[in-house]
DNA sequence: TATGAATGAGTGTTCATTCAT
DNA sequence: AATGAATGAACACTCATTCAT
């Protein structure tokens, strides 16, 4: 079935936008946001200045399209994260692997333009918040408080254990984009030592020890 | 034994440092870094621009002047860590709630401010790794090493698990200024679920449920 | 006898062109030659930005093709100008009131617009001059010389006179463009009050006084 | 007396705010008001492109200064006005003349841009609207209503008759900024011509020709 | 040491015009 | 002839920094 001319233009225009976004991933990647001119963009995608502006309404557009871009890939995560279905473990070391291995080492350069603007720019946190984190929160939420109610995970306050695990996640990146060397080392270690963390906690094991109790 | 004049005038230099720095800091977290101009420091300050660059050497050193300060506060707060003889809980809890309460409602708006810029200042983040993430790491892993040799807390990875908690309380601070409301609600909660997160982890202890086990 | 092929296409071309004329006269005179865009006519007139270019070289064009149609009614005042072998209080009033009918409150905006780049551009003002300023006032003058001639008016300068005459009305109107209250509220009174102004003069009539002489 | 340093360093602002307004005024007379930058002016007036902006708010500000200096020599004029209780054909050929001399060839350029700009800019027509148009109007009303009350002129109604002349004034500047050759050469011819025009009228006297009469 | 006027490099955005389709 | 996406030159304005006083 050929396409119909609209939509041929229509496809021809998505293009060249996503190819427009390529591009400002990448210079902004390099050499952050408010270094990258937007001729810079422009260069970089080998159109002129003025066409940057026939896909996008201004240079923060451009972080906001990329923020859709990390949006969707996240939305494609919550579909992973409904098959947790299995040992608990497994999952979590699987789930962490994953994340990690979506965003990789662009992905990290991409993250550090994106969370610097976004912390001092309203308007990109805004859609940030309403587009990713309150639906992701939402989704895993309901998806835990049934592991819980099957007595398969145990804690008071499902929102918040959520919140900090995500925190922790979310924490590790900011640590290893603010030049820790340990993590730069170790960062293939972090599903292993998050799931041990996360499930086990740091307290010893009844009868690992000379009997030191803890209560709750 | 009085000042001499020499000591009188870096005393007075001292305080005009700090009062400029005081200016910047609230200009700061107010407007941003970025939206801020020398000016709007300088008439917070009471004093002219140009006076501004008889302390510091650009628009960047101020940043970096609010960043040593948190500097020292932490290194108090070091201290404070190693008083951690006490419960173990009690102290995770104790120590969770004392940083919130250093930090508070206008130490997350500079907050915001200093990661923002920090992420994307190479200049700037060297001199936080090197002053202060480093040392501290440094002194909370000898000092947990120590508790977890003598078998009161359990883990495989000292470096990494210290991260980690780091990682999840700066990614709850980070998680909070992008937004996220269930936080900003539930923000007192943090020591206690921290603590208990961190300690028992999530899995449910044994004889709570119906026989699950689990292996690590 | 039908159009040939050819004609046709002429004419729907000039119809395009007309039409597209209007469109620039309203969007110029509601919004100014230099805030409206290309685009805007194009939107007004139901076209493509470049279909505007098959019928005008440029921007300007579309002001000199504004100014073409004001000559084309001009042409025909002129004509109605040469039927002032009347009472000449009649004619004096008749023709103003007929100039002012026909500017209308639309060809105020208009003007507005027109004269203002004419004043500043060069070859719009070389059109102007050269196509309505000097034809007009060259018929006049050779009707108005006659009327002189025939002891009807009286003056020493019919040019010069001419010009007095017609830069009163010139005048007034950018009196009244420029925002004149008082011009505003009387515009209807111009005819009457030219007419009387310019046929009798500001000096008391003989008798109309104690005696006050006056000599030319 | 010598100045305080406070009203010294007023007075060298003062100079240079004059001074940079000297520089706009050439180059917006030679060039027009668009087509100079904001570096023309700069330049011209020897300084860098900013320190205009420590002295006008904008581009537009250059042009209402101007305008301020015009509103200064009319206000001057408008003492002149009052000189009137001489004979009043010579008042009104003193009174052209004077208008005349003070515009010259520069003002005329002047005017050219400053009407231009004007006839589309509101805020710039509301300064003259209030500013110069109407306590100019308002001070001749007073003056010529007891000239008229005198018996010395005759009008129906001064301020009509006064924006008639004051148009006819300003539509023979605005016909010769169009380009009207004749005007130009018989520019000195304008005061004699408007005071026989305007004191007399076009109507033959009395007695001047065959028995033609006219009623008014 | 304080001042604050002068500096001038730097840039996002607009929009008239072109031209491949 | 019509389209409308691409072009890229153009520019007012900001503001960190300097330095004469």
């Amino acid at each position: 079935m050929p396409d119909t001319p609209e939509s041929f233009q229509a496809q021809v225009a998505a293009l060249r936008r996503s190819h427009i976004l390529d591009a400002a991933t990448m210079v902004f990647a390099e050499q952050g946001f408010h270094r990258t001119k937007i001729r810079d963009v422009a260069q970089a995608a080998g159109v002129a200045d003025g066409t940057i502006y026939n896909y996008f309404e201004n240079k923060t557009a451009l972080l906001l399209g990329i923020l859709d871009r990390i949006n969707e890939s996240d939305r494609r995560d919550r579909d992973f994260a409904q098959l947790g279905d299995v040992d608990i473990r497994q999952f979590f070391r699987a789930y962490f692997r994953h994340r990690l291995d979506t965003i990789g080492e662009n992905g990290l350069k991409v993250l550090r333009i994106v969370l610097s603007e976004m912390l001092v720019n309203p308007e990109l946190r805004q859609i940030y918040a309403e587009r990713i984190v309150a639906p992701s929160f939402a989704l895993v939420e309901t998806h835990f408080q049934r592991i819980v109610d099957a007595g398969r995970l145990q804690t008071d306050d499902v929102p918040m254990m959520i919140r900090a695990t995500a925190g922790m996640f979310l924490g590790l990146i900011v640590l290893r984009l603010m030049g820790d060397p340990q993590l730069e080392a170790k960062w293939d270690t972090i599903p292993d030592v998050l799931t041990t963390l996360l499930l086990d906690g740091l307290l010893p094991s009844e009868g690992d020890n000379d009997g030191a109790t803890h209560e709750r």
